[in-house]
DNA sequence: AGCAACATTGTCCCGAAGGACTAGATAACA
DNA sequence: TGTTATCTAGTCCTTCGGGACAATGTTGCT
């Protein structure tokens, strides 16, 4: 498998990638428009300035190509993906991630990351119409009780501050995040502010 | 790798997945319950009566569920994933493809069929309507690595995971934090988190 | 040259968070 | 009447998160 780093002449390339393929070779974009073929593996950096291009043309001659960005967003990841991408991933990913996307795509997989992924699959739950068991319905799962442990948690109390606000024992608190944690298979309140939030970063689409 | 088939006591085992994984185990769906560890690669027919549930339960446990559909279908997919498959195919798929799919699905790939892909591709790119580049305001102050340290936060990361991303020491996550921390005000990374999404249940309404 | 900001990492230490295990009290329900 | 779900809460123990203090190297600006 030949991997190719997409590397504007002049520019240094990222040296995360190079620990993840070490026989790698670098390209600047013009370059690779000449010699990658069929089933070579390229990697493009989204702060390329016409990424979008280059990832059609060399996907659309059976290059396999993933997108790295510094700043990973869903509508650059559509962009990618749309042009032909098959892998779509933060630029600083770890070596090992990397190798992953490498092995992923290269089998006819999509390598995104999950939360990605989810937003993927709840909006097309949403355009095919029928509700999804989404968040005031995750909270149905809950007990009254655990319920309003939740609540509070998403207003960034601590626990003794919950367990004050409640007129109960800190244990209890912890008993009913416990509780929480296991039906909705979660690890710590800091995935269940996740599950319970929308980053307000991404509110203007996905709002409307 | 551990391949297990779920069978039906007292059905047939599908003979094309035996030509892809000689040696895997065939187990009823009960047998699955109480002897799947973490990591086992899981292939569950659609036809099952609660396969949704089984999935549901075997993926929160770690092992990586395939679920293979005799009339594939984009509902019955998002159901799948949405229960935490990470593979979706045709029950008759090919040894080839079948492998490929435990290749790519044990590396945290997705595996679906191409139309369905570009289905999910097409219909998030419509739910995000007209794109704009704006951003939070708050993350402006801080500097690029602790932008990407926050990012990672509001993903739900522990800093053992968000330092394994960014490949340096938990130290340094825990230093940029406390930047962080220090310039928005805050204690923790609970309210970190609050500060950085709206939840969902203000999105709507009722709720307490 | 010098200073300031940033990124990196270390050690020590402590409180918060969460799991394992146990258990009493209530209420609903077959 | 036994059973199950819920709320409560205790101990013990481990891990995670974060502050205090110290240090090194780099970059950029004056």
């Amino acid at each position: 498998m030949v991997q190719v780093f997409i590397c504007p002449s002049g520019k240094e390339e990222v040296p995360r990638w190079r620990e993840a393929f070490g026989d790698a070779l670098t390209q600047d974009p013009d370059q690779a428009l000449q010699e990658v073929a069929s089933g070579d593996c390229v990697w493009v950096p989204s702060r390329l300035a016409n990424w979008h291009q280059l990832v059609a043309t060399l996907s659309q001659r059976g290059a396999i190509v993933c997108v790295l960005s510094l700043a990973p967003d869903a509508r650059e990841a559509l962009d990618a993906l749309g042009a032909g991408a098959r892998g779509y991933a933060h630029a600083l990913s770890s070596p090992e991630v990397l190798r992953q996307m490498s092995l992923v795509t290269s089998h006819n997989g999509v390598w995104v990351y999950p939360e990605l992924m989810a937003q993927f699959l709840s909006t097309t739950w949403q355009a095919l119409g029928e509700p999804e068991p989404d968040e005031s319905e995750v909270l149905q799962a809950l007990t009254q009780r655990e319920r309003a442990v939740a609540l509070l948690v998403t207003r960034g109390r601590s626990n003794k501050e919950i367990a004050q606000e409640l007129c109960i024992a800190e244990r209890t608190v912890k008993a009913h995040l416990g509780a929480i944690y296991r039906k909705l298979g979660l690890r710590g309140r800091a995935q269940l502010l996740v599950k319970l939030s929308v980053p307000k970063a991404e509110l203007h689409h996905s709002m409307n």
